[in-house]
RNA sequence: GUGCCCAUGGUGUAACGGUUAACACAGCGGUUUGUGGUACCGCUAAUUCGGGUUCGAUUCCCGAUGGGCACC
């Protein structure tokens, strides 16, 4: 289901294409997020027009809204957003520990309250396997025990633990629910910042054996170098023939340092999130060398009378019509064009810049 | 016309006879890594004018100007 058409000689980057029910993805890649269902302020022609090979949806949002019965009515996640190729969808471990003030570990499971109206819930193994069978996405992912990386050692133990008794649980549970593998289910390697935990964590995810390998609990507060570092590392000894996926990361310079040291698919909020807030993402020359690209705040007040287009290279043809200085007033009266807009702009440079990116591997320049 | 009330950043409101006049919104800039559209952090910016009382007035008094209400 994943297999590698090339791999650098200059360095650990690979090229692949890895196969799901509903389609294929070209590797390296960026899943933009669409962690309730949509890419905020996008529609499925917007998408279409995008035309990722693969989104991201988030177990924990779904389930708290719309809610299972109402995913049940439409077969799956996908066929409720109109979204016909791949979605993979977080288990909702790292929510548990960023969005819940209040929450019990407990060997079995977690509970948390919702962020949406404090309600209480549960989550186990099991029941986030019956959730993510429930929104039949193409990919799915353990429920992992994240800790902030600097926590101490025996926290990490602890949290390590946990995370491959509950892979194991997963994988079991998928068997049962999903008994002819029609979807994949991912691991996620934990640790903090200890190798040495890293390893361990990866060995015993491993041993159980899964589709995928994810790298969690990174880019949550450590510097860019301390990233690197453990990325360096784990990287080495993931399974040659698996797909690895570094959750939740990155700005540019973060995917590129990562697809370097090997790293296939990645997910970040950056995009999307920076995009609402005005910020935008442009090439400055057409490689990935060093200062490739820029940012501006389309809210500064230098593009008030600014006339030139918002993105004159781009296929998106609002983006090519548009000017800065009319986008940068959408922002102002806070219209909802305004978002959608920065949005298509962001997730068009991070997918360019992927593609990019195999372009090279491909010529053996990356 | 007479009486009463009001006047503080761009806007709406606080405060007090005594350090640097507070807050919200707007404005300007920044932050954002398995989502923050609603969030977070900075910055800019005001006591209507002229007199008086007082060691000291945005505050108390008088007048001017502007606005509001009531009555004739």
């Amino acid at each position: 289901m994943y297999k590698i058409l090339k791999k650098s000689k200059i360095s650990r980057a690979r090229l692949g294409i890895l196969k799901t029910k509903s389609g294929e993805i070209h590797t390296p890649v960026f899943m933009p997020i669409a962690t309730r269902g949509v890419i905020k302020s996008l529609s499925y022609k917007d998408i279409e027009k995008l035309n990722p090979d693969i989104i991201l949806g988030n177990t924990y949002h779904l389930y708290l809204k719309p809610g299972l019965d109402v995913i049940k009515k439409f077969g799956s996640v996908g066929n409720f957003m109109n979204y016909k190729k791949s979605i993979l969808t977080d288990s909702g471990g790292f929510q548990v520990f960023s969005l819940s003030k209040i929450r019990k570990l407990m060997i079995n499971g977690v509970e948390f309250q919702s962020t949406y109206d404090g309600s209480r819930h549960f989550f186990t193994p099991e029941s986030v396997m019956r959730t993510q069978n429930v929104l039949d996405s193409d990919i799915q992912m353990v429920l992992d025990v994240c800790m902030d990386s600097k926590s101490d050692r025996k926290k990490l133990e602890k949290a390590l633990e946990i995370t491959s008794l509950w892979a194991d649980k997963c994988k079991k549970a998928k068997k049962r629910l999903d008994p002819k593998n029609k979807n994949l289910l991912f691991a996620i390697v934990q640790g903090g910042l200890s190798k040495e935990l890293r390893s361990r964590s990866l060995k015993e995810l491993v041993e159980i054996g899964f589709d995928g390998y994810a790298i969690g609990g990174l880019a949550v507060g450590e510097t860019n170098e301390e990233m690197y570092e453990v990325l360096s590392h784990i990287t080495k000894e993931m399974p040659e023939k698996s797909p690895r996926y570094l959750m939740g990361v990155g700005y540019p310079e973060n995917i590129i340092e990562a697809v370097k040291n090997g790293v296939d698919m990645f997910d970040c909020v950056i995009p999307s999130r920076e995009a609402r807030h005005g910020r935008m993402y442009f090439f400055k020359s057409d490689n990935l060398n060093k200062d490739f690209y820029k940012t501006i705040n389309i809210t500064n007040a230098k593009f008030a009378n600014d006339k030139s287009l918002i993105n004159k290279d781009s296929k998106i043809e609002e983006l090519n019509i548009y000017s800065k200085a009319y986008l940068h007033h959408l922002f102002k009266v806070q219209d909802p064009l305004a978002l959608r807009l920065s949005t298509l702009n962001n997730i068009e440079f991070y997918l360019e810049m992927m593609k990019r990116m195999r372009v090279l591997i491909k010529l053996g320049k990356f």
